[in-house]
DNA sequence: TTGACCTGGATTATCGATAATCTACCATTC
DNA sequence: GAATGGTAGATTATCGATAATCCAGGTCAA
């Protein structure tokens, strides 16, 4: 929600996110603003507004007269995400704890069946797509506008492509533990989902074992 | 840091950030394109990318074709963004508690000494920026780059000037208290700084008593 | 009277072109 | 040979103008 305008410039900064979020866009690497535009068939201009909100959600990095590169996303950047992540959905989780609905935790619930059949089934994009959701409808589910925007602002998108391609993880069992936080919520224990969440955040702000 | 270039759009950017700040700019307030761009004798382009930047710094809002007004920040966004700031110092304080060095400590104590001194004097504008710098220090101190530039992105400089008019605080009582958190991270306890920082900012997220 | 529909003026979104600045390369000097 | 300075090409920052869209107010039919 919020974000969806149908301007030039937020298809070219959507579209943009997306190839640096699939890799297509490597760390690094130059963003030239009249190469862009015409790959678009637009003008300068939007490519410009486009890069300048990457920008500020740390996507890309520019200098003036030096341009934009794509940000170089290291582990420690990743990290500290995640932490942030963790902060957050604890506060999100507690505030929602005492105000979501019967037919919201219903919908939660559904979520992270979903999340269970794609870890079961291997299906990792599908796992991911279903991971974001459960979070972010917890974040919504605290009515607190303000930290849905921060928590977007972070693009968990962009990272848990990264994520999910490890291989030292055991899906299924969060999946399982994702069961565990609905469960609190459900009992209105604010207090223990929000432990879960920040505990399962910082978990993956810890670096891949094997490197 | 960061954030200092030279080109026009950016100078254009802070000062119509400083005005929303000082309230020149009202809340609801719209902010025509050419008129702006005519009072800086510039173009419609530097402003539009200045306009785009406040949006995602929340201090401006706007749809496409109807044009950027200057955002109301009302009591429940204030609420809002100070549980989020409870939550993001609470991270701070933990990872910082293990990491400050002595004379980062002692710098923390002589900020809270000055705290102190212009609550005494009921110098509530030093008082606002001792706080402010405090804070940030913390947030700095957690050596977590991108935990900064969300703390700074919900741009407690505009808010504190709403807070430090209330009457209903006790000025060195909370200068008192900001002692306690520099006594807790030198004895390396940042659990009970986190939980003192996140308390204190739950306090100002609750309405003002008497209206 | 009321509501759908149009029209004019204002404003935004985009364009194409120019000015300002950077970078890499080469010549020149010591 | 190394350092300095200058020049050409590429790229960004800005401009002025045009196209697209919105909004207020009036017109007309029922």
């Amino acid at each position: 929600m919020g974000s969806e305008r149908s301007c030039l410039s937020d298809h070219i900064r959507r579209e943009l996110a997306r190839r640096i979020l699939d890799g297509t866009l490597k760390p690094g690497e130059r963003l030239v603003e009249m190469r862009i535009a015409a790959e678009f068939g637009s003008s300068q201009a939007p490519v410009r507004e486009a890069l300048r909100e990457l920008e500020s959600m740390r996507l890309v990095e520019g200098s003036p007269y030096k341009g934009a590169r794509v940000r170089r996303v290291d582990e420690r950047d990743t990290a500290e995400a995640y932490r942030i992540r963790g902060a957050l959905e604890r506060l999100a989780a507690e505030t929602a704890a005492a105000a979501m609905t019967p037919p919201e935790l219903e919908a939660l619930r559904g979520v992270v069946e979903a999340m269970t059949d794609a870890a079961r089934a291997d299906d990792r994009e599908g796992f991911a797509r279903r991971d974001l959701e459960f979070h972010r409808a917890i974040v919504a589910a605290s009515g607190n506008r303000t930290l849905a925007h921060v928590w977007e602002s972070l693009a968990f998108e962009t990272r848990t492509r990264l994520t999910v391609l490890r291989d030292d993880l055991d899906w299924p069992a969060i999946a399982a533990w994702h069961a565990r936080v609905v469960e609190a919520l459900e009992s209105g224990d604010g207090a223990t989902a929000g432990r879960l969440l920040e505990e399962h955040a910082r978990s993956f702000a810890t670096p891949t074992p094997g490197g």
